[in-house]
DNA sequence: GTGATTTCGAAACCGGCGGTTTAGCTTTAT
DNA sequence: ATAAAGCTAAACCGCCGGTTTCGAAATCAC
């Protein structure tokens, strides 16, 4: 009888994406996948995510901007959804950043600085809709948090460490909380807000640190 | 020719929502509009947005529940959008407080309070998808804006102006920005987060507060 | 009452999109 | 050569948002 294969679609789905699992196949007999094919469909994404708004994303406009076809996309992502995520994750590859001067609360600043700048531009934008979208898909919710929310809070709260540790922070700080709290209005911007003030992250920084220094 | 009327949609469209203009109508010849019908699909909307995630809803289970066709809905709304929208914000009237104490750094506490408990429940699932369908339906948005963030975003200034001018806040804080800072991670776990800690609340103003208050 | 006007409900309809399937061809390993 | 897998092109399905049509019901002006 004719039953298809019905290829496992929880391998190379959205929530392991093991991090440049580019090279390492090639075991298994039969025509290899093709690696070219699959970063013209990440890049489509990504020029597409910059172009129009996520909705107007449609399958076929993908598999034609990539040169390629649907069964291809769905051969090899359970979504659409799915693509346009690793298209933006693959982008933001080069986002990181690992400041660590002597002074920690200059670090903190950097880095607030750095991560409000990077969402004013058009990743910010794709962000946003992206956090939208996950709310009625709860794969890429998760996929959003462990692969970009749950790395850059990390790095903020050893920020925050730092400075506690060289004494110019309370001692009894919440790193959790104060990372929240750095980063809540961007979130309110990004969500609700029209535009994001240029210097909305050092008037945040000088508002909060005062209550975060150890006591006078 | 039967050239439709192609009735003016811009006027009971979204935006306008001018605060309860029921029983104003009733000029005009012909049938008059019925109120049960209004009022079955205004509820229907918001039963349906406290049972199933608002992708689900669709027209024709709206029209369904409400007992109505969906003629009816897309004769007094242009979209799926705006009946739930306005569904939401009816059932968002009783949702008003008026603390005015004394004492205004306990009235923003008690606001502060009450706004996050309010959104830690199902009405608070709820915003947070209107917000993120609003990401992709501008004048769901928009009506988001002027009829719930803005109102409460002023309310909060406000309570903060007064507990400027009784000394327990410093003169020159800026209230726009000190409502962002303390409502910033309700957005960010309304959002992104699956819960929202019972006590944010106070941990947040424990956290800003010692840096609002006029330098000791 | 009569007629004009407007609403309402039922149902059919359209177009588009996400996703699937089929069929045939190509690429690789053995 | 054969088998296994990938690729394309195209057809296909089902669902949904939204529109239209039609006849029945409600109301006002006269």
């Amino acid at each position: 009888m004719p039953v298809q294969p019905k290829i496992d679609r929880t391998l190379p789905t959205l929530p392991t994406h093991p991090k440049k699992s580019a090279c390492e196949a090639a075991k298994t007999p039969g025509r290899p996948r093709s690696e070219a094919a699959r970063q013209a469909i990440l890049t489509a994404a990504y020029e597409l995510l910059r172009e129009v708004p996520l909705p107007e994303i449609t399958a076929a406009a993908l598999a034609k901007r990539a040169g390629v076809s649907k069964a291809t996309l769905y051969r090899w992502w359970p979504s659409k959804e799915a693509i346009v995520l690793d298209g933006y994750f693959e982008a933001m590859d080069h986002h990181f950043t690992g400041p660590c001067s002597e002074d920690p609360l200059e670090d903190l600043a950097l880095h607030l600085r750095t991560g409000y700048a990077a969402m004013a531009g058009p990743d910010g934008t794709i962000f946003a809709s992206l956090v939208a979208s996950g709310h009625f898909h709860p794969e890429v919710r998760l996929a959003l948090n462990e692969q970009l929310n749950s790395p850059r809070c990390k790095d903020t709260e050893t920020i925050l460490m730092r400075a506690v540790e060289a004494g110019q922070l309370r001692r009894d700080l919440d790193p959790e909380l104060a990372t929240k709290l750095l980063f809540g209005p961007l979130f309110e911007r990004l969500m609700i807000g029209e535009t994001l003030e240029p210097n909305l992250a050092d008037r945040i920084l000088g508002m909060v640190l005062p209550g975060l220094k150890p006591r006078a």
